[in-house]
DNA sequence: GGTACGGTGCGACAAAGTCGCAATAGTGGT
DNA sequence: ACCACTATTGCGACTTTGTCGCACCGTACC
């Protein structure tokens, strides 16, 4: 797993930049888009740069440190392995939207093991299922 | 699951953009942009306007026919549920962009049994691993 | 067949993302 | 500590992607 001082293994830079917008990521605990970011950084007087945002975020992405992934209607980042992590999934309701936990299912595990078969090393698994919630089944939509 | 035919139960209308850009979708096999599809659909000589490309594929999104997903740089759509479909997921490496499918692997049973439990409906799993492939992890990279 | 209303095209707009270039600041070596 | 090398940043202009209101069109249902 990465974290921020790994850069320089990995051929990058450690700038201030980087380490905000990384930091960012990881304190909101859960999805950011690029906007949100340079929102969030700028509120604590560092002003940062979209263009830098945009950059930086794909060189995160380089390193798996950071995930990618469109819940709603614009993209999102997110750190891939938070401190004390447990494996969650997503459950997203087609109708209202509403997103629910799955943890513990044991679903890497299994990828990761099936993935070894083909020489494939698994980093991170980011799965989302899309169907119904309870609510919005008894309200009966098909 | 859903066909083309079954728009109606659902409360939209059936319309000749709608088959078509569905169509387009089915026949790629694979991942289309919105842009790729305004795209494919012209070259059969039938004008689309892009408005329609992205409302149409919202109400798809709504029906479960189709998903959206952001492999590479941009979003793209794909059917959900096509004939004959076999469970597989996708392991991107991140070096050099590859894409292997894991099939067979049993997560979508485990999963649809985990959210039915909290009531959730599964109707589509959606996997996407990354990490090193086989190539990649021999000319080393960390 | 007729009609109500959902869907489409169009054009203008807003948001998201990209790029080249000059200035800046890490990094590794001394 | 200092230097030089080069990756990274900021900026601004630009492209791409996605949204919206409105007038017209055509499907579904009677």
């Amino acid at each position: 797993m990465s974290r921020l001082a790994d850069l320089p293994s990995h051929g990058y830079r450690r700038t201030s930049q980087r380490a905000a917008i990384f930091e960012v990521l990881e304190r909101s605990g859960g999805h950011l888009t690029a906007a949100e970011i340079v929102g969030a950084i700028e509120e604590r007087g560092l002003p940062v740069n979209r263009s830098t945002v945009y950059r930086t975020l794909e060189t995160l992405l380089d390193t798996g440190m950071v995930r990618a992934s469109r819940l709603g209607r614009s993209t999102s980042y997110e750190v891939t392995h938070p401190a004390g992590e447990v494996e969650h999934h997503h459950l997203v309701c087609r109708d209202c939207q509403a997103t629910l936990h799955v943890t513990g299912s044991g679903v890497t595990d299994i990828l990761r093991a099936e993935a070894a078969q083909a020489g494939f090393r698994v980093d991170d698994v980011q799965l989302t299922a899309s169907g119904v919630c309870r609510r919005c089944r008894r309200v009966r939509r098909p």
